[in-house]
DNA sequence: CTCCGTGCAAAGCGTTTGCATGCCG
DNA sequence: CGGCATGCAAACGCTTTGCACGGAG
């Protein structure tokens, strides 16, 4: 895995953040360091490290994908007004079992999301 | 609610489909009935009808939304490759309980959705 | 007759890609 | 020095929207 300047800048500031940023977001961010970093150059970078198992891409219903730095197993809230995400604890899951699909369809991973309203929309 | 041909069609075509059709894929198949239909219609209708409760819009994670007539309740199952959906009986969701959001979020509704691999693009 | 719904086309938005250059290993 | 990564800008796919016209109630 090669090491670019960009690519150390964009992993380390995606731990950093705690707030799930969508790629500008986070493109932002990572301009104030590097200046010229090119938007293509955050979408290359996010899709690698989240390829790599590095990062997690998440692209949960509603429009544009978030990336999340925290590997660790947890779940999130979506709040359906502003598209904000916010990390809850992995929620009690045992209860699921994966069913049958149609005849042919192998199913290999389900997934739970949440959506709520955030206090800030909340008024 | 007022009842065009376009609106009536689009309804009817979407209902007799079990293929939870994308927008586009609706547009071709009405088109056959009224040839001079617009796609942004097709958009503005189904958008429409969703807000209706009449059809269920399902836009989970992965690419363009598609559209589902049949309200009785059951999930669905996406097919990584293909973009695909089929219906599988509802899945066993006693086990889960809303889980407690960040201090303000309210959390209002979660999402199950299955992800597999469909027969076609097993190969 | 009054609006809402329509067709058409253009714009919007997030994301991807082609190309020449730059830089890691 | 070879090849992948970058910057830039154009293209992309899906969806939405502005406008003038047409048809439902």
């Amino acid at each position: 895995m090669r090491i670019t300047k960009q690519r150390e800048i964009i992993l380390e500031e995606l731990k950093k953040l705690s707030s799930h940023p969508s790629a500008d977001e986070l493109y932002e961010q990572v301009r104030r360091q590097l200046p010229h970093v090119s938007l293509g150059t955050v979408y290359r970078n996010l899709d690698f490290l989240s390829q790599q198992g590095l990062i997690a891409k998440l692209s949960m219903a509603g429009g544009q994908a978030r990336y999340d730095g925290n590997m660790e197993r947890h779940d999130h809230v979506r709040c359906v007004s502003c598209g904000r995400v916010d990390d809850i604890a992995a929620a009690p899951i045992e209860g699921v079992t994966l069913p049958e699909g149609p005849p042919g369809f192998v199913i290999t991973e389900y997934r739970l999301e949440f959506l709520g309203i955030c206090p800030d929309c909340r008024e």
